[in-house]
DNA sequence: CAAACTCCCTGTTAGC
DNA sequence: TGCTAACAGGGAGTTT
């Protein structure tokens, strides 16, 4: 039998979306399986505990349920644990019905009573898995999830208001609010027609209103395209089609302005100079 | 406290 | 054509 899989090009780095259509990915494949072998090819891919108490722990470990936590999937346990794991750059996962050859970046494999597997492949290495007994250590880290409605948007003003700093590197902080990356990050504000150097403080309510309402319908949007399993056993994250990121000194596709890519805060950020002005300029000078 | 580095990694790409 | 060096990128840790 074919191994099912997910997957993904370079436009589709794990960011919310993605991670929302794995999740229900292992969710839809792996639900009350039972854990009866562990392998960790690459020891690094296990931050917490260390490989060997990851491995032995897991064993007889049932799968109750498979949610997202901003970028993490969450896998619950019983017995009463949480297997969180973090796919970064280039992580993925494949379940498989048969046991066959090792893909070439299988980093960490979890076999179930079934003899199914879930293969967790990540060439570049920077994916982690943790394994916790309380879910708030690390929800306590995250802001609100981008997602999350009981973030209100007069919420989520007041969070913005507050900030001295420019508004990109706040999106992208995971302790602010979380699930959104570089690529998403870079697209809403094209959308809503901010620069990414805009100070918070200058922004308008009704801007950071509509900054919010165009994260979530990207993020909605990208989650609808994504996850579809095609029955050939692929799960496509489907094509997303970026405004501005990646497309430097291509034509704006709004104002046939050229994009632009800068860096903010370490990070390649890419914009349209004719839609996202620094300063508001007040007619012509 | 926040912003800026550094590091972790390797596939891809630019430059020669 | 083939080689090498630079680069990208999320997040943790460290320094400024």
């Amino acid at each position: 039998m074919q191994a099912t899989q997910q997957r993904r090009d370079s436009n589709n780095m794990p960011e919310l979306p993605e991670v929302e259509t794995t999740a229900r990915f292992i969710r839809a494949n792996c639900l009350n399986r039972t854990i009866t072998k562990v392998q960790v090819l690459w020891q690094r891919s296990v931050a917490t505990p260390s490989a060997k108490v990851f491995s032995r722990r897991l064993l007889g470990a049932k799968v109750m349920d498979v949610l997202r936590l901003g970028k993490f999937v969450v896998i619950r346990l019983d017995p009463a644990a949480f297997l969180l794991g973090h796919m970064r750059m280039s992580g993925s996962f494949s379940i498989e019905r048969l046991v066959s050859a090792s893909h070439r970046h299988t980093r960490v494999v979890f076999t179930f009573d079934d003899e199914s597997a879930l293969r967790f492949i990540d060439p570049r290495k920077f994916g982690r898995f943790y394994l916790i007994n309380d879910l708030n250590e690390v929800s306590a880290a995250l802001g609100p999830d981008a997602l999350d409605s009981a973030l209100t948007p007069d919420r989520f003003i007041e969070m913005v208001k507050s900030k001295s700093g420019a508004i990109k590197p706040l999106l992208l902080k995971q302790s602010f609010i979380a699930g959104i990356g570089n690529i998403y990050a870079d697209e809403s504000l094209w959308l809503t027609g901010i620069h990414p150097l805009r100070k918070c403080a200058e922004l308008q309510p009704k801007q950071v209103k509509r900054l919010l309402r165009a994260i979530r319908s990207i993020l909605r949007r990208a989650i609808s395209k994504g996850g579809t399993d095609s029955g050939d056993g692929v799960v496509d994250y489907g094509s997303f089609n970026p405004r501005v990121y990646g497309r430097e000194g291509k034509q704006c596709k709004r104002c046939r302005g050229i994009i632009r890519r800068i860096v903010v805060g370490q990070r390649g950020t890419h914009y349209c100079p004719g839609c996202q002005k620094l300063k508001r300029s007040k007619g012509i000078k």
